[in-house]
DNA sequence: TTCTAGTTTAGAATTATTATAAACTACATA
DNA sequence: TATGTAGTTTATAATAATTCTAAACTAGAA
């Protein structure tokens, strides 16, 4: 068995947002981010891949326990362009999406590729914390 | 007691979409409709506020399926910014979004407030139905 | 007036999510 | 290395929003 060599330093970055490194959130930070592309997922996708293995069962709890820790923590973004279910993105960096409203399908656009002319005032006393884009397409 | 001269236009639109005008759908139309001013509610707001006095009331399934229906029908628009719960708009034309992160409240952004001097080309076989900007603000 | 498809409704069912509380475990400290 | 404890996991219950069901009702065509 090939232990990543990836566990050592993904247990260092929660033990620096105070999550202790347990060998669900190891499991799952593999799952997430060991990979060369980002990716968009729901609670329910995350929990099927997860448990797909008999290997090793996490449970659902955590499953949402860990997702809100770690996107409390910034590993992930939370998307909300769906009704009824929440997406979660482990592309942090700021960026904006096509939304497939046939298949419901989430693709990232990169933030350079829209580019902004002009942008209104936030009301008084209010900061802009962030700007998306989400551009709906069909066919 | 006097009864709204839109009442009829409003049964009008209606059959023009195929929906009967049924006191219950006048009565919400009464409520969305009748003002200066497009605002944003829930199904829950909705239902409290057509619910409020005794007069008639009306069904939290009808309240669902009316929201449903205008929706369908391009009468209302849905905002998709918030976990967990729908939001909707009367204004149905394309505008954009302040989303107080505190306070969770919706403010219409003029469509020529902002303008877009990049967009990305969509997916083959795609075509752009819509693009939305949520600028997300607090303190 | 009659007939019927469309509508309303109460309540049940479903779905996503959050809460609870007991068992477990990472890890600081002895 | 052993012990204590706060943090974590888990099964399960609870909650919240929404959708479904099927019986009663009604708009409006004929
Ligand atoms: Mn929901
Ligand atoms: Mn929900
Ligand atoms: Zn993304
Ligand atoms: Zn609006």
């Amino acid at each position: 068995m090939i232990i990543s060599n990836n566990l050592k330093m993904y247990a260092q970055k929660l033990r620096s947002s105070n999550l202790r490194p347990t060998k669900q959130r190891l499991k799952i930070c593999q799952f997430l981010f060991d990979r060369k592309k980002t990716f968009h997922f729901t609670v329910e996708t995350l929990n099927k891949k997860i448990n797909k293995n008999r290997a090793m069962k996490v449970s659902l709890a955590t499953i949402y326990n860990t997702v809100e820790a770690f996107t409390s923590a910034g590993y992930l973004k939370e998307i909300l362009t769906s009704k009824n279910k929440s997406y979660y993105d482990t592309n942090i960096k700021s960026h904006h999406h096509f939304y497939d409203e046939g298949s419901k399908e989430l693709t990232d656009i990169n933030y350079s590729q829209i580019k902004l002319s002009k942008v209104p005032v936030p009301p008084k006393g209010k900061k802009i914390k962030n700007l998306e884009v989400v551009i709906r397409i069909q066919k």
